[in-house]
DNA sequence: CTGAAAGCGCTTACAG
DNA sequence: CTGAAAGCGCTTACAG
């Protein structure tokens, strides 16, 4: 014979508030919701019971009767990348404070991963999605599977959608850290890093070619180094460049992880970074300021990037018919060592 | 005058699709759920209209109806640390493949803000709870506001509370560590790093401690240094350690980041890692193998551990009465520069 | 200011 | 093998 649970088995609801207090189950509610309607002795009455009873509200039955939704769906290429990891916490944050709730999945830049994970957030009727997509999403056949959900893409553009989008001023940012380099005294600077398909990356190379052009100086096609943004590829491809004559003196590095691999590669030749070659990154993750010499990078704030996210997605949900918009977010230069100190020639 | 809006006013529903295919409501939802008693065609012709009306699955209401959830709140105390974003990443794949769906909080170490969204998650009603605690987290007053609820705790011991626990083999990994350093030939061995009251840092100072004791060599007392567990600090302490004579010539760290803080701190006094000076972390974060030396540490494999605290978390959702477990995972040495060569004295 | 009634989208005995 | 009916826990007009 079983022993009885302690009432494990059936949750409190409002009809037992209801009962305990003597009022209706629809008064019950009114207090739940704060509504001005019911008499404050009434309220204390009902709250007390609340509180006595342990209730807990069960908003999925609610929001299946007005017809609403309390959650977001979050799909991040990839968490491990504390740049996403911040920005994921921006979203939870907000949400929090708005009384919804981030169901999170993470596609580890998989679209199949990607479509498969979307399917399984869908049937759990989120009031919107934030999405920053898995490399080479396919736009047209993404934009049919989520008709008319509401979404936010973060940080890459999906060619062939209409959705909100928020992303970085990369072209601004790799503009200011090649004038920097400039201002310095570098006049063979690379561009180095990234996927030359990816609009972030597309972005940064042309604020750098911008401001190469403004200051007269001719950028070298073969300044332009393509490698998977991550340290152990930018070190080897590092060791790739300097196997030719180049007479390059400072890269814009497409992120710190790659400026990080880039100056392992220094080393390994004997070179100095931020004496002998000085070198710029993107995000400003932690290591950025820990790292000796510390790196010269563009602060981008994920945290903040994934508040705005959220604020951004909650206000496409209640006015669903509102312009498109694409937010482009400030990031700020934040001069180290590795650039160096002005160069005497 | 608004225009009708596409059908973004009304969901499709099992009504819809049992009246396209003449069928009831009832046999839909056999259909949905894969049932044998439903005929062939009659599945077929359901199946049809499903896909023809884009028909998407309402978990919430289905839920609601069964008394049952399909979401679990996983609660991170420091998502922008690597490790835990990784353990969140296995949370959320496994969490998939069961259908289910990671609900997201997380609460940068502050217990205040842990209870903010616990209660917040909780009313989404999840089927339980992957809770990576705070610091100092007030285990009988939890255990009270989360009454019955299925919870896993990982990482770290929360007195008062009888909860399924998963946790590394910390004790064995600083073992390991330590006899790693001791067969190397080292003698004056520090254990560096962590707060001495998380039971994490208490269970590693006691692998230590316990190498150190089995080796028939005296621990300093000196020898056990405090700090957070963050590069900054350590550098910081590091600092401090060197300006007092003490003789050592190797530590076991609290972790990687301590490691690599430590790292720093020597190289400002102009000692070598892995030659002057043998160094070990804990948890091989990306960079212990990119670092130079590369750092000897343990690897502990947070994404699996993730997988594993799903797993542990579903079956204690099926059956809430089976005996409280304590799963320790095990961790595994990797040896690479930072701990040297055989000294020669 | 409060109560009775209907219904959100689903599932599940229970008849046929 | 299929249909009619009840109900999960909530909210919201609508009367009183």
């Amino acid at each position: 014979m079983r022993p009885a649970r302690p009432n494990r088995e059936r949750k409190i609801t409002v009809n037992d508030v209801a009962l305990a207090s003597g009022v209706s189950r629809a008064t019950v509610s009114l207090v739940l919701r704060g509504s001005p309607l019911v008499h404050a002795k009434t309220r204390e009455r009902v709250e007390r019971q609340i509180a006595a009873l342990g209730y807990v509200y069960n908003r999925a039955a609610a929001n299946l009767r007005t017809r609403t939704s309390s959650s977001v769906a979050l799909i991040i290429n990839d968490l491990s990348n504390p740049f996403f990891a911040e920005f994921a916490m921006g979203v939870g944050d907000a949400l929090v404070g708005a009384g919804h709730v981030a169901l999170l999945g993470s596609t580890g830049e998989s679209v199949e991963w990607q479509e498969a994970v979307l399917g399984s957030l869908m049937e759990h009727s989120p009031a919107g999605i934030i999405l920053s997509p898995a490399e080479h999403t396919d736009g047209p056949h993404l934009q049919r599977m989520l008709g008319h959900e509401p979404v936010v893409v973060f940080n890459r553009e999906i060619p062939g959608t209409q959705w909100d989008f928020l992303a970085l001023d990369n072209r601004n940012g790799a503009r200011l850290a090649t004038e920097h380099l400039l201002s310095l005294g570098h006049r063979r600077i690379a561009f180095f890093g990234g996927h030359a398909d990816s609009s972030s990356c597309q972005e940064r190379r042309q604020g750098y070619l911008g401001a190469m052009d403004a200051a007269g100086v001719a950028a070298d096609p073969r300044c332009l180094v393509e490698c998977a943004p991550n340290r152990v590829e930018s070190r080897q491809a590092t060791r790739m460049l300097f196997q030719q004559e180049h007479g390059l003196t400072a890269a814009v590095c497409y992120n710190d992880n790659v400026a990080l691999g880039f100056k392992l590669g220094l080393m390994e030749r004997g070179l100095r970074p931020g004496l002998d070659f000085a070198l710029t990154g993107f995000d400003d993750i932690p290591e950025a300021a820990q790292t000796t010499p510390a790196l010269t990078t563009l602060a981008v704030d994920p945290r903040e990037r994934g508040r705005q996210a959220a604020e951004l997605l909650l206000e496409r949900v209640r006015d669903p018919d509102a312009p498109v918009r694409r937010v482009i977010a400030p990031v700020r230069l934040v001069v180290r060592d590795s650039s160096g100190t002005p160069l005497h020639d």
